[in-house]
DNA sequence: TTCGTTTTGATTGCATGCAATATAGTCCTT
DNA sequence: AAGGACTATATTGCATGCAATCAAAACGAA
């Protein structure tokens, strides 16, 4: 058993990433804290980080609420996602990863590949998290993870797959494939490329449906 | 008299900016509670926000450093800033700007070269924060500048000025008017290009002394 | 002396109680 | 009945005490 603090982070955090605290809902602290069975400071302070997370807003005195996400909102992080990734792509293919970051990013692939063949969208969007973090952190620059964050775990982000016909989810699988790729050839602009192109697809698709 | 947290956190950060505080340096809950006259609650709280804005960093059990910078998150910022700003400074002549903003801006310039040949520089530091944070707000992107603080606060960065002669000084000022003329103009890739040569202008001159 | 262990001191992490503030409901005035 | 002031309740903000954890000094064995 972690800190009281991680533990409330992920609880809420999964609360809003899963839908059960709807958009726009209020987060009392004392309720959290009954309900996770912790006193109401590790809730604050989890509250705390998930507002600086862009996750939930906390007003003063008014406490803590669940983002609500619109139209304007997913074009603005998709600007700075269609900027910073592929950037992100370009740094890591110049550094030329080493083989064990490779080998571990194909794994991610055949990973997420199995659980689209499942139908298991949960796990898909949670594989292309944890891939797209990889592909940062490759990337060499250490405060591209923490800036994306922020960007990156927006509720509607993450359900993105649940939109995807076979012909798109086949296509994502694809970039990911020609990324790891472009990696290992250590060609910069085919990464940065293959990224603009994944990114602005994904926000053809939520533009299309929303 | 604002909320007690709000009280720690400008201290506290005032400190880390001024050099009062150095990097690497503890920063420990109950000491800075009995200097600022509070308890350790909102201190505590102020040094999480500090963390996530980059200033200091927070380890389990351990406590809050300063954070200290090399070389290479200098390199880092400066990509980061040269890939943003002047993705902003496009966006702001694209929205172009109502008069009331431009004056602003105008303004800012003014009493910055004010500053300048007073030889205040700490004054010009903090007047040319203002410039860029009134430039990124203006690009429309909600999410710009709480993603650009954790990259423009570094004290190193607030400090360029110090370091610049005569010549560079006079450069920058010309660059802040440019990219209000290019943001009046309504010319996306003026502005973009003036401000890529602004902070590429920056990174060259610490880049040079360090 | 040097390495590993233990103990001690200091500091963070968490719980809880009280004070300050906001929201909603009530009452009074017009 | 409508509007505004006032009161009541719920919730956040802050202080403080105790428990958990870490760093370093003291100690002992090789």
């Amino acid at each position: 058993m972690g800190r009281a603090t991680d533990t409330a982070y992920d609880a809420v955090r999964q609360m809003i990433l899963s839908g059960t605290a709807e958009a726009g809902s209020r987060l009392g602290e004392a309720e959290l804290a009954e309900t996770l069975g912790l006193s109401r400071t590790p809730v604050r302070e989890a509250l705390q980080r998930l507002g600086s997370d862009g996750l939930v807003e906390v007003l003063p005195h008014r406490g803590a609420r669940v983002v609500q996400w619109t139209r304007e909102d997913l074009e603005e992080i998709f600007e700075l996602r269609s900027l910073l990734e592929p950037y992100a792509a370009a740094r890591a293919a110049k550094l030329a990863p080493p083989q064990n970051v490779l080998d571990d990013l194909h794994e991610q692939c055949d990973a997420m590949e199995r659980a689209v063949s499942e139908g298991d969208f949960g796990r898909v969007a949670q594989l292309n998290s944890a891939f797209h973090a990889s592909l940062i952190e490759a990337s060499g620059n250490r405060r591209l993870p923490a800036m994306l964050t922020s960007v990156m775990h927006a509720p509607l982000i993450v359900g993105t797959f649940r939109r995807y016909d076979a012909d798109e989810m086949s296509r994502s699988m694809n970039h990911h494939r020609e990324l790891v790729a472009a990696l290992a050839a250590g060609d910069p602009a085919w990464a940065e490329s293959v990224m603009r192109a994944h990114i602005r697809a994904a926000a053809a698709n939520l533009r299309g449906e929303r």
